[in-house]
DNA sequence: CAGTATCCCGCTGGATACTG
DNA sequence: CAGTATCCAGCGGGATACTG
């Protein structure tokens, strides 16, 4: 019946635990989904293209690389830029304000690096069931 | 250019993009969905018990708490531990290896936190179209 | 308390085709 | 090229009720 072995961490209130929470889901809210991430990670490199984007974002299809663009738009990370040119050329990039999210974006990114060796390793040691004859 | 900044983020080359866009994707798909990060934050203060987690995250049902806490289980991020008291008690609390996150949840709460904030300025500041009688 | 069992709705997002 | 228009499948996830 031991018990109370708490990680290391700053402990706090219930209530400042609660607004953790809150922020969060704050965050999760503006950068929900499937995409929007990888996506603001593909225009790290400077302003890209539609079709530049979807390329980038492997089997992402137009309808819903057009919807995810205009929400961050709405939320004031990316910006749309139009040329007059012919063919009319358009143009995404980051905004100043994303830059807030750098934090976020690079331990995310190396998370994820870590996170799939991790994998491999296991994989590697792991006495997986196979079959024998 | 200077390569010596700290917080430098762009990948040079597209292949570099590319991998980074991966290894995001690769974060996304062990913490997708609504509940997973905040479910991780409510167990920072350390164990908990089903029903305390049901409380932080208000409004999760037991079937979705379940098969998140589930999830996060066989991700190696959090730990179950079953005590035999009458009646059952089971509580959940964080691995070692989600202390690997860490960077990830700090900077999710910190940013949630500043767009929160943001938010509310703009409001503030703009002349929202509002009924007037 | 700590879940499981059903039922089911809505939304995300995929496929395909079409337009300026 | 830069999208929009439709249609639709899957499933995340909510409501409610029930079990050990």
């Amino acid at each position: 019946m031991d018990n109370t072995t708490s990680t290391a961490l700053p402990a706090r209130s219930a209530e400042a635990c609660h607004a953790n929470v809150n922020a969060v889901r704050d965050a999760l809210y503006v950068l929900n989904g499937k995409w929007k991430l990888p996506l603001i990670v593909s225009l790290l490199n400077g302003p890209r293209r539609f079709k530049e984007i979807q390329r980038a974002l492997v089997d992402i299809t137009p309808k819903v690389l057009s919807k995810e663009l205009r929400e961050l738009e709405i939320n004031g990370l990316i910006e749309r830029q139009v040329f007059n040119t012919v063919p009319v050329t358009v143009t995404y990039q980051l905004s100043p304000y994303s830059d807030s999210l750098h934090p976020v974006i690079e331990s995310l990114m190396l998370w994820g690096q870590k996170h799939r060796e991790r994998i491999v390793q296991e994989r590697r040691s792991e006495p997986v069931a196979m079959e024998i004859d």
